[in-house]
DNA sequence: GGCTATAACCTGTCTAACAGATTTTCGAGT
DNA sequence: ACTCGAAAATCTGTTAGACAGGTTATAGCC
């Protein structure tokens, strides 16, 4: 087994300064040495870090000055899950990673008020069933279609209605593995879906994309932790 | 302005030594040692080039190993086309933006050599048909088919077949408005499937998903001006 | 208060070293 | 010859300490 590094510890460690500090957008963080001693590691390892973190996008280094956060981790680090990592056995997952991210950020561009009640109604049938602890399969679906509807392309549906028998057959296997849901986990699958809503009622595509990607990438884990 | 800093020479000399000495996928690189050697800097600048580069997805480092290459650089154009502005009569191609980028994306990555020479067969075929000035839709569809293939996961498949049909209607329509294909047009389709070919030959991922974009992008506007 | 020189701090970079993982080499034994 | 195992050679992961040069804060002067 690859022993984890400790520059991938650093990296955590940093961002999760920046997410408990709750630094803002152009904070500066630590200092790369005060870094070090923090972590108990050297100025080496931190620089490592700090590389990967600027190639994410996420903080900026200023020569002589310090580093910057750039734009908070929490916004940013779902987009960079690595799809290919992904497992094919859960292959329809994969496609939908691409296929429901871009259809809920057209919907967000492009969404009629008419769509959206549509979706704010699936939201609530979604909702209700989840809180009266039934599978909310169907509920789930109707709701994922009713988004790709709001897109106002046709073809987006065509796509997702070859898919889903496959996904509602993986879902009911994951909760037939795990019969019983506990609450927070229920609590948790209405959070994700109440923000991909609220992003497509705000008309933020990328919200709307970035929370369909963390809702995916996060539902997968559940089916295969 | 921020003077350029060795880690970037040093992360854009090791692209150039995948490239230029044609390392494939699972290659190893020169030692940590022997890059600083020849850069002329220190091994810590090395590494931090290629902590970079293994966040890029494009090296992979194994402890007490060494690096090697996880998938080809391509010239990081990151070309962006805005899919909002497509027309919603081509509903299916802007599916296809993202679901056949994706697919080219995973085939490079994934591909077995057998499926790669499936797909050149298939390239090998539409070849013929668009210089025999035939219309040479079916051999359109059997590549990029044999692409989706190419990435392991059937569900790319199941989501392709719901959509040809579409996509096939367009082409026709299309083909019957403008009759004549005039042969720089020919040519421009065969060198756009060819790119996209190499760039999975090549195992350069984000290459063949911009290939595929581009392709699909000029598709759209040959069909409408 | 405003301005400037200087001190304190910070990143970028280097050298030298060692532990531990992996690969290669080589020799002993069959 | 051929296999097997152990030692040697390589290689990454990591540390410590040092210095140049850029940036920010401080302190004192006007």
């Amino acid at each position: 087994m690859n022993q984890a590094r400790l520059s991938d510890q650093a990296y955590a460690g940093i961002v999760e300064i920046i997410k408990s500090e709750e630094l803002e957008v152009g904070a500066r963080l630590p200092s790369e040495a005060r870094l070090a001693e923090t972590f108990g590691v050297s100025r080496a390892i931190v620089r490592e870090a700090l590389v990967r973190l600027a190639s994410d996008g996420i903080t900026e280094a200023r020569r002589g000055a310090g580093s910057f956060v750039k734009s908070r981790p929490s916004e940013r680090l779902a987009a960079f899950m690595p799809m290919t990592e992904l497992p094919t056995t859960l292959g329809s997952y994969e496609v939908r990673f691409v296929l429901e991210a871009e259809a809920a950020r057209l919907a967000a561009t492009r969404r009629t008020a008419q769509e959206m009640a549509h979706v704010e109604d699936g939201m609530a049938m979604l909702r209700e069933a989840l809180l009266s602890s039934e599978p909310a399969h169907a509920e789930d679906m109707e709701l994922h279609r009713r988004i790709a509807e709001a897109t106002g392309n046709p073809a987006f549906l065509l796509a997702f209605n070859a898919l889903w028998p496959d996904v509602e057959k993986i879902m009911r296997a994951g909760v037939d593995i795990s019969r019983s849901r506990p609450p927070e986990v229920v609590a948790t699958m209405l959070r994700e879906h109440e923000v991909i809503v609220a992003a497509i009622r705000a008309q933020d595509p990328e919200g709307a994309a970035l929370a369909m990607r963390w809702h995916l990438w996060e539902g997968r884990r559940r089916l295969m932790p």
